[in-house]
DNA sequence: TCCTAATCGAGACGGTACGTCCTGTCTTGGT
DNA sequence: ACCAAGACAGGACGTACCGTCTCGATTAGGA
C-alpha cells in the first residue's frame, strides 16, 4: 500500500502566516491510537489526546472536526500500513489471506473498539460515512478487485463481460467477506484462526463456482 | 418469537414496598426508542429519555445500569417482536427470507444507529458482550439453526452427525448470513433489496452445497 | 446592621426536589472573598472558587449568573456586617466615624480590588448596577442619612421641608463623603488616616454650614 | 493642554532596520476607543482592536504590555485633548467648571466603562497606577492646583504657607472634587448637571471659606 | 547598490478559562 | 418500598482569548 500517512485537511488556505506543524498530526495520531488502546472508544477524550500529543486543544480542533473523524484517520492509517495482496497462486488461497489480514487488523485492540463505533455514527453523518469510506473501506475493497482479477486471469473465475454486473458481484463478495469477518471478530467475539479461515474460503469459493 | 418484553432485573429483592410500575418499564423503552430515532445513538442522554418517559432519572438508573443496557433491551424488544421463520419451501427461499427479515431490522433508524454502537462498547465489556448475544444474536441464530433443520429435513443438506462440527458449520453460516447483511446496510449503506437478497442466498446456497 | 446574610436568589422556585445546599451558599461566599484576596478581581476565575469551597461549578452558576453577581454577593456581606453608626456626639465627629468605616472597608484587599471592578462592569449592564445599589450602595446612604437626622435633632443642621430637595441634598453629601473616601483610597491610593478624616470632615461640615 | 499624543515607548532599541510606523499607533488607539463604545471594557479583546486597526496582534504587543496599558493610553489621550481651564472670573465658577469638565469625559461611554476598570486592576499593580496617575491624575490635579492659584490671586483663599500643609490641602479638594464627579456619575449613575455642579460648588466653596 | 536588521501581515502554537451539558448519586416530600 | 423533582460532585465539551512563535515580505539606513 502507498500514499496518505497524513490525509489532507485540504492544501494550505493561504500562503502567509506560521505553516502547521507536521509533527503534531504525527503526535495526535500516535497519541489517539494509544489512548484507543489504554481507554477505548467511549473513554476516549480530545482533552487527553491532546495532553499526551503534548499539544493545544485548539492545535487538535483546528485540524479535525471531532473525535469521529480523528478516530477515522488514527485507524486508516492502520489499513493503509498494513494492507497488501501477495499473490499465493490460487484463490482459496488468495482469499484465505485477504481474511487474515483483515482479521489481523480487526483484533488489533484501536480498530476493535473503533471501527465500529465510527460506523455507528457514520449512520447519522454522511460525510463521516463518506470518510470512512474513502480512508478505509475503498482500500480494502482494493484488494478484493485484485483477487478477482487474479482468480479470472488464473481461470478460476469466469470473466463478467457486463460492467454493471461485475460490479455488483463485487460488492457482494466484499459484503460477504469484510461482513462475515467484522462479524466474527467483533459480534461472535470468536478469533479467526486458520481452520475458520479454510472453512470460509471453501464455503465462498464454492458458491462462486457453483454456478459455473 | 415469544418471551421476555421486559426481561428480568433480578427478581424482586424484598418482599414489602411499594411494587414497581409497569408501565413506566414499558415508557421508558418506547421513550429510548423514539430518541434514538430522532437522536440517534451518541445524542441519546438519559436525563432526555426519562423526561421523555415521564418518569424520575433515579427511576431509571434502579432498572438499568446505563445506556447501553438499556439501548440493548429497547433494541432486543424489536427483535423479539418481528423475528419469524415461515417455511418457504426450500433452502434458496428460507435463506432469501430470514436476510430480508434482518435487514428489515437493521434499516429501521433505531437499530441502525444503536446496533454496532453497543456491539463496539461490547468491546471491552464482556457482560455487554453477553446480554447482547443473550437478547439479540442468539434470536437470530436460532434462526439459522431452524432453517438448517428444515433444509436438512428437505434432504437439501447433509447431516452432519459430529456435534462439534455441526456447530462450527452454523456459527460460519451465521456470521456469513449476518455480517453480510450488517456489512450492506450499515459499511457500504446499500439497500437489501430483492435482487441482493436473491444473488446472496445463490452464492451461499452455492457454497453450501458444491462440497457434496 | 442587620438582614441578608445571603441575599435571596428568588424564594424557592417549585416545592419539590431537593434543597438547595445552604452551607454551599456559604462555602462560595467565603471562597470568592479568599480568591479575591490571594488573586485579585481580573485573576478570579470561578472554576477556582468552586474548586476552593468544594463545590461542583454546577452549583455556582446555579445560583449566580457570573463573576459580577457572585462578587458583588460576597462583598455585600462585609458592608453588611461591618457598618453602623454610633452617635460621636456631634456633626463632625459622626462624619469623622462614617469616613473611617468606609474606608476601613474600602482598605480590606478584597474589595479594593473588587469594587471598582463592579463598578465599571455596571456601566454597561443596568441589572448589576441595581443589584450593586442594593446590596452595597444603599447601605451606606442609609448611615449618611442616619447622620443627618441626628444632627438635626441636634440642631447642627436645618431641617428641609421640601422633601425633593432634601433627597437631592442627601445625594449630594453621600456622594462628596463616598467620592473621595474612595478616590482618596483607590485613585490617589492614599491611607485615610485621622488627620485626613478630620480635614476632609471640617471642610465638609464647613460647606454645609457655611449657608446657614 | 499640550504635549504627547502617543508618549513614548522606549526610544529606538537599535538605529537600524525598518522604523515602526507612527500611523499604526494613531490607528490602535483609535480603534481601541471604539472598540471600548463598541463592547465595554470587559469584552473589549486585543485580537479584535488589532483586527480594527488592521494591524498585526504581534504589532500591538511590541508597544503595548497589555490590555491595560493600552486602554489607559487611549483614555489619557481624550484627557489629554479635553481639559482646560478657563479663567471663569470667580472660585465658584471655575470649581463649576472643572466639574462639568470632568464629569463630560467621564460621561463618555468609552471613559465610563474603562476608567474604574484600570483604576481596580492597579490596585494590585504599581506600574498601572504610576502610569494612570501621570497620564491621567495628575492632568486633572494640575487644573486644580491651578484654580486654587488663581483664588488665592483674587483674594478669596488664604495663601499656605507651609508647603506640606498646602500639598495635603490640595489633594484633598483634589480627591473631594474628583471623587465626587466619579461617584455621581459612575457609582450613583446620575447626571452631573448644571444644578448639582452648582449645588457641590457652592458645599467646596462653603467649606473652603469657612474656617476663614 | 547591496546588506543588514528590525519591522510588517498572517496565522499557528501551548495554555487557561469559559459556560454548558451529561452522568450517576443524593436528598427532599409525597403515595 | 416506591415515586417525581431536582440539587449535587465530577468531568468533558467545544469556543474564545491570551501572549508567543514562526513564516515570508517590506522597508529603511549604512556600507
Amino acid at each position: 500500500m502507498t500514499s496518505a500517512g497524513t490525509p489532507a485537511h485540504g492544501t494550505r488556505h493561504g500562503r502567509t502566516g506560521r505553516p502547521r506543524s507536521a509533527e503534531a498530526d504525527r503526535a495526535i495520531l500516535d497519541a489517539t491510537r494509544d489512548a484507543l488502546v489504554e481507554l477505548g472508544w467511549s473513554k476516549l477524550t480530545l482533552g487527553d489526546v491532546a495532553a499526551r500529543a503534548g499539544v493545544a486543544k485548539t492545535t487538535l480542533y483546528r485540524r479535525w472536526a471531532g473525535k469521529n473523524e480523528l478516530v477515522v484517520d488514527a485507524v486508516a492509517a492502520l489499513f493503509d500500513e498494513h494492507l497488501e495482496l501477495p499473490d499465493r497462486g490460487g484463490l482459496q488461497a488468495d482469499v484465505e489471506g485477504v481474511v487474515r489480514q483483515f482479521a489481523a487488523l480487526l483484533e488489533r485492540p484501536e480498530t476493535k473498539t473503533a471501527l465500529m463505533a465510527v460506523v455507528a455514527e457514520s449512520t447519522r453523518d454522511p460525510a463521516l460515512r463518506e470518510r470512512i469510506r474513502t480512508a478505509i473501506v475503498d482500500r480494502q475493497k482494493a484488494l478484493v478487485l485484485l483477487g478477482r482479477e487474479r482468480a479470472q486471469a488464473r481461470g478460476e473465475l469466469p470473466v463478467e463481460t457486463d460492467p454493471a454486473a461485475a460490479a455488483r458481484t463485487a460488492d457482494l463478495i466484499f459484503d460477504v467477506i469484510a461482513g462475515a469477518v467484522v462479524h466474527r471478530t467483533l459480534v461472535s467475539a470468536e478469533p479467526v484462526d486458520g481452520a475458520w479461515a479454510r472453512s470460509f474460503a471453501a464455503l465462498l469459493v464454492g458458491g462462486l463456482t457453483a454456478g459455473a
